[in-house]
DNA sequence: TTCATTCCTTGATCTAAATCAGGATTTTCG
DNA sequence: CGAAAATCCTGATTTAGATCAAGGAATGAA
């Protein structure tokens, strides 16, 4: 069986600003902001980005590979509440009362950060920004509502056509392909995320498979049928 | 069988500030805060306070009531995203590119408004209620990101006795008793937020009431044992 | 009050997906 | 590289909860 292309994708000298910010900041404030930017340490693959109760510290930005968001429960459990990619924010979750799940890294993975009491100066001092912040967190708000969506009484081959078509959108929007993406998270993790066994997902994926509309090799996952996929999401 | 007690709760001559930013603020902030703060009309049973698309317009604060926050999809389908009670913010949604729900009163209910323009101007003049702003929008994020725990993988038992759980405790936090308190939602609506059927809803509060951890009658709902109730969450 | 509508409960049946089990494949790392 | 570990796939069985069905309370309007 041959070797599938191992591809990885990245943001190359990214910076929060050009990233997440598009057009709604003018060149005096984005160097502003960029002169803000910390850089981080690469993160090994099953590294903590933060953890869970830690105070809030940072806004991050993924830069390449992908960090879940965790909850872990008492008993040892795990809920997973997120898959971040390059282009994305993640933090935002530790602004009330330090955070609220903790954030690994599922693969080598770069991020870069905006510090708290720079992120308090720049929202007072630039309208834009804090509308910006403010939209974005809103757009949290909504993706995560619509995940309820995706959860409450669906079949699991309707999460997981959901699942792959929000990896699908968010890839296109990162200015990489919708079609052909690295599927980096395990079986078991995407089944933990969509509140399904492992085995359900593995079957549902090799269904999707069967009937043309995808194909996986390896970490690689190609759209082969975007429309009839987006059928089978059944809203 | 004897007529339960109705009973409503309200937060009289609320305003925003009062309810929702408690020691965020000195006085005269709280003053300029509360002199942005609209009126809005009663909503009756059904009414909408705000539709799917519509551009933002303000934040609403519950004063009396419950409203309920709906995603209508394509095929009329609909999915609950969230309950709002006295003393809640709702609206925090729309801030993106507007509303991604729609906001439904469930019963007769009163809200007051913070509009955009005061929003927008304050947030930037006060850096207190800016961050309180942000700490609110982490917490529904943090709120809806729970829910995600509450959805995936727990059985109809667990989900509903987290519901309770989560109901007693945001009564309590109003200053409303934890023990007792209004359910004033069907249980077709409960079931629709919690991914289950009504009948399997009905059910578990049987259940529930036969082994004496609650009891239900009409509107009111009745914590008998708190402490066996929260076990039957199971985290 | 009475009637109509909506809401709630309970029972019987059916099904999607969990669980259990085993083997195959891929990845990791010394 | 090669062995160990992790991950993935597929089949058989079981079960929680959906669905179908019907009668009973509560609510609201006339």
């Amino acid at each position: 069986m041959r070797t599938p292309p191992k591809f990885s994708l990245s943001c190359r000298d990214c910076s929060l600003a050009e990233l997440c910010l598009p057009r709604a900041l003018d060149t005096e404030e984005l160097e502003q902001l960029e002169s803000k930017v910390k850089q981080h340490p690469v993160l090994a693959r099953g590294a903590l980005l933060y953890n869970l109760r830690e105070p809030f510290h940072s806004l991050y930005v993924v830069k390449s590979g992908t960090l879940k968001t965790v909850i872990n429960t008492a008993s040892g459990e795990e809920q997973i509440t997120g898959f971040f990619m390059p282009g994305e924010i993640v933090g935002f979750d530790g602004l009330d009362t330090g955070h609220t799940c903790s954030a690994v890294a599922i693969e080598r993975t770069t991020v870069c950060g905006l510090p708290l009491a720079a992120m308090d100066d720049l929202t007072g001092a630039i309208p834009s920004l804090r509308r910006e912040i403010f939209r974005l967190m809103s757009r949290e708000i909504t993706t995560d509502q619509s995940m309820l969506l995706t959860l409450a009484r669906r079949t699991s081959e309707e999460r997981i056509a959901t699942f792959l078509m929000n990896l699908s959108e968010r890839f296109r929007k990162r200015g990489f392909s919708a079609v052909q993406f690295p599927l980096a998270m395990a079986r078991q993790d995407i089944g933990n995320y969509l509140g399904m066994a492992a085995e359900t997902v593995s079957r549902v994926l090799t269904n999707l498979s069967d009937a043309n509309l995808i194909s996986v090799h390896g970490r690689v996952l190609t759209v082969l049928n975007p429309t009839s996929l987006a059928l089978r999401v059944g809203q």
